[in-house]
DNA sequence: CCATTTAATTCAATCACTGAACAATTTCGT
DNA sequence: ACGAAATTGTTCAGTGATTGAATTAAATGG
């Protein structure tokens, strides 16, 4: 039994190349360890010799990815053992968001934590891409000088757009009225931003890689996002599945009644249309005050009531959801789904529709039971999978890492 | 720019582990040339210096997958360069499939052509599992007498089998009434299997990948396969997406029209009750025999003749279809779907019906244009498909198949 | 017929991991 | 209190795979 080495078009490994595959190994083993783990311990695990971790770990640490804790009390006989953890004074990862009604930076440490996070609730489609990141860059600035007394290094950032992103424009921001926008060019007019490596990607997607950190032992899944559009991001397999252009998880526009109600995107009887924040605001009665956030609690505050309209209004969404969601599982066979954005909190009064839909429609249902949860990370899912992002690179390749240091 | 070296699942990587990827990227780069590769060129193209590729070659030479060709006669000045090839004489697999209305087995070489294949047209559904497989054990037993004259060794088998197959089982297979059998336990009841491995999966799947390779330069797309019901393979990047348990791909019951007719699968507005073989066969009129493939036979005679109600059928059928693409392009954001089974030969009629509701549904269809092709493999993708997996495992990991040689 | 050119092999050097021996540091038993 | 036992971590020669330069092999061309 040996160990495949995949390396997915066709570049050739070097000795270096066993180096930085293993270094990835110990960093993840003690990542992944419920309590700070030993050199030995380690070897123990992943089945290296000692000696070889203990090279590995050296690197590691001198590239103040690892720390060595002092001495714990150590049960029984022997040399105690020296614990192994993050750093949290590693590199950081900056991570922001753009959306319909807030600006937020987040810069995310080494371990994984959020040191410092900063919102600007602001309806931000008057203002167009220029204005926005403009003003998304003074606030970014906020985040990373109070980065630097921290003494943090920050590695790169990443930006959380709700829109179709390929590379790293944006094709399409529907809500923001952006077209063809490339938000990297125009941060970098910001000195603060001279020479950190800068990526986009879409909202549902971070949300989802945050949500995948939040809750280990779930390495696959779909995220649903619930905003004024609906977005999903697919995890499998601890990876983001984004598609051949990076335009997966497009769950708001799969048709429910072919020939239902027009959505803005020219089809008919997309689930936004039954599923979408406006179309539950709508149904249920809420008068729309322009902050979504508002209408929000009080549509939670009406069906925590028990107000009738609500409730069926909440009914019809949870079985769109779930006729999507069956979908979904059906072509995907996932087991878990994560519901975010504005379904979190709603939840309650979701879960017993989209579970009847997944139980009626779900071929597999009986093998596989999926399971429905809300997202943990509430409403900074999208920037707190930002920064995360930027530090899940160093952590899945520290040896390009450590080389450029 | 240095490699980077992922290995799925944390398992730690020594010198031999560099050796098994570099064996596998020579190999890949012979298989995927135009023409026959010299060492040398292997070398230029794939990054590895002429000494180390020399000793992979030979080592793939020695395993008989790699064969030299006769010097070819080369275009100016030097020594003449010998052709690396796939060796035809190298270890072949065993495609098994299970139908409902025949049974096949084939024999694929290492270079990936057919070498023989069997069929046997029978309606399986009343015979069960047991004498099913056991029918199929003495199909497979004359294509490896076959084989064996022709100086093949079997490296393994793979069976193809229409239902939802999780690790060697398959749970249900409905067309053919099949409930947690184990085939693979009742094949090696017949000597013929005394020592080959052998693995099951689903029909759709193998078929896909019959198609991936078929195709090259597609990695990425999704398998219609509309038979009796309708089975999807889904191809990321060269590989299989086989979901948590095994069972993805079921896009027979996508709902397209929540309350449209019952489905045998317990549910309403199934795709399978609009776009099936037996849907469309009801709605244009074609008496069922019992025979599918001749009642298939007639309606492409009706409508390559015109006939109206067959027409409006396989209309109505491609909308439905249409709509389910449009469902499984908005997630996953494949731009190339491959119509196989049934409806290979019917891409004419579906064509525009499909293409119209992606054009419709598809939100990303302007920057992302999908493809809609015919299957090339016919009615003998899964077979094919079958046996050519058994030779990708090998040639996607050579170094195990050399090691225990 | 010899210079040129391209292909393939040989061989010392390098790099990462292994395995065994060793050093360090603590607990346990008497 | 002290040595044996246990456990962690390091050192070092050995092994396997790749590199790069030198060498051998086999053709063409003036």
């Amino acid at each position: 039994m040996h160990a495949r080495l995949l390396n997915p078009r066709g570049a050739p490994v070097r000795q270096a190349g066993v180096r930085a595959h293993n270094l990835a190994l110990v960093l993840r083993h003690v990542a992944g360890a419920a309590t700070p783990p030993s050199r030995a311990a380690i070897a123990a695990a992943t089945g290296l010799t000692r000696a070889t971790v203990s090279a590995l770990v050296d690197d590691l640490v001198a590239g103040t990815l690892l720390t060595e804790l002092t001495p714990a009390p150590r049960a029984g006989a022997g040399r105690p053992a020296v614990g192994l953890a993050l750093s949290p004074d590693g590199p950081a990862g900056l991570g922001l968001e753009v959306n319909v009604d807030y600006l937020s930076a987040a810069v995310v440490d080494f371990t994984g934590h959020v040191r410092h996070r900063v919102v600007r609730h602001l309806d931000q489609r008057p203002a167009g891409a220029d204005r926005t990141l403009q003003h998304l860059s003074r606030l970014a600035g906020e985040a990373l000088t109070r980065a630097g007394t921290d003494g943090l290094t920050i590695a790169g950032g990443a930006l959380a757009v709700p829109g179709l992103v390929t590379g790293d424009l944006v094709k399409v921001a529907p809500n923001l009225d952006w077209r063809d926008v490339d938000p990297i060019a125009l941060l970098r007019r910001a000195t603060t931003f001279k020479d950190i490596p800068l990526t986009v990607d879409n909202e549902a997607n971070l949300a989802a890689l945050g949500e995948l950190h939040a809750t280990p032992g779930t390495p696959t899944f779909v995220y649903i996002s619930g905003e004024i559009g609906i977005g999903a991001g697919i995890v499998v397999d601890g990876a983001l599945f984004r598609g051949v252009r990076g335009f997966s998880g497009e769950i708001g526009h799969i048709p429910v009644h072919p020939d239902g109600p027009a959505c803005r995107c020219g089809a008919r009887g997309c689930l936004e249309q039954y599923a979408g924040q406006e179309a539950i605001l709508r149904a249920a009665g809420v008068p729309l005050t322009g902050r979504p956030d508002e209408s929000l609690a009080t549509l939670a505050a009406w069906a925590a009531a028990g107000d009738a309209t609500t409730l069926t209004a909440l009914a019809g969404a949870a079985t769109a959801l779930g006729t999507a969601v069956s979908t979904v599982v059906n072509l995907l066979d996932v087991d878990t789904v994560i519901l975010g954005g504005s379904y979190a909190p709603l939840l309650p009064w979701l879960h017993d529709g989209v579970n009847l839909e997944i139980a009626r429609r779900v071929l597999t249902a009986a093998w596989t039971p999926v399971t429905i949860q809300a997202a943990t990370l509430g409403p900074s899912a999208a920037v707190t999978g930002a920064g995360d992002s930027v530090i899940r690179t160093i952590r899945d390749d520290p040896a390009t890492w450590l080389s450029r240091r």
